[in-house]
DNA sequence: ATTAATTTGTTGCATTTGCAACAATAATAT
DNA sequence: ATATTATTGTTGCAAATGCAACAAATTAAT
């Protein structure tokens, strides 16, 4: 194995962005089905983000839990189904959307998840120390601001 | 809009860590196409790592790129008809693999991408400072390496 | 010596994702 | 007034992804 000291796409930040995101997404949903949770990590971000919100029209829920138009609408159809959501015809800007919000169940759906991820990430031992983790938060911060005015994310 | 005190998930570093990612792919796959390289920015990552290992076996290469061992095999299929890469049998710890290096045209192909690469990137407005980008180089290393202990990946 | 377990790579399939196109509606321009 | 542009959400399809199952070959266990 030779290792050259030039920089190689896995040196950079951006592979190691994308490498902990990666982590971070298999951590979830391994964290998720052993919890016996009744919702996806997705669905979880969903009414997580609904509820901060209260009432939300799709595009911008959508912005938010960084999925494009199409996947949005078809997560919140399933929560629909299942009578976690209720969607409704409602105003933005003068113009006509579809908002939402959480129902009764969903509501505590989404508590009783929030409090079994809570006791169980509680229990798990601590990943960086709070000042490391305040400098990850601001660093990570300033990278996604500077990397916004060139990117084009089209939702 | 209501803002809760809480703590949701879109305020958590796992979300802002998936965020950015998402757009350090976006930002890469709009230079590659804008640049028309005749390279998909996985392809130029498969192609790096092999000329940074020089030969190195599909599920290592798999473990580097961040792509489970199916779609590692089909780029490297994709690398191999085009003729940037040979593939060849060797032995690691005295069990058959399938191992790969680079051709000539693979190295052509490469450094021609990389220098367009950097003539590019070179002209962009820094996103960071270096201290900065170390400080976050620094922190999402010491993060991942905290998750590393609780995931399981698989490949 | 047999059997069981591991490692590596491939195949096939189901799910997810992204993206373009469309419909509906409203704002803006001419 | 009409046409153009922009915003929102849906549909449909192609591409990417993940995952289980398999084959081949080697190591470890009994």
């Amino acid at each position: 194995m030779k290792i050259s000291e030039e920089t190689h796409y896995i040196n950079t930040v951006y592979y190691k962005i994308e490498q902990t995101a990666k982590y971070c997404r298999h951590l979830g949903t391994q964290i998720f089905e052993k919890l016996r949770l009744p919702l996806t990590l997705d669905e979880f971000a969903t009414l997580d983000t609904i509820s901060l919100y209260g009432e939300i029209c799709q595009r911008d829920l959508a912005k938010l839990i960084l999925k494009d138009r199409p996947s949005t609408g078809r997560i919140l159809n399933s929560l629909d189904e299942r009578g976690f959501i209720t969607r409704f015809a409602d105003t933005k800007n003068n113009r006509l959307v579809r908002k939402m919000k959480l129902t009764k169940e969903g509501n505590e759906i989404l508590e009783k998840a929030l409090k079994i991820l809570r006791e169980y990430l509680a229990n798990l031992p601590q990943v960086l120390s709070d000042e490391e983790r305040d400098n990850l938060e601001h660093s990570i911060q300033m990278f996604k601001q500077g990397l916004e005015k060139e990117v084009e994310m089209n939702i």
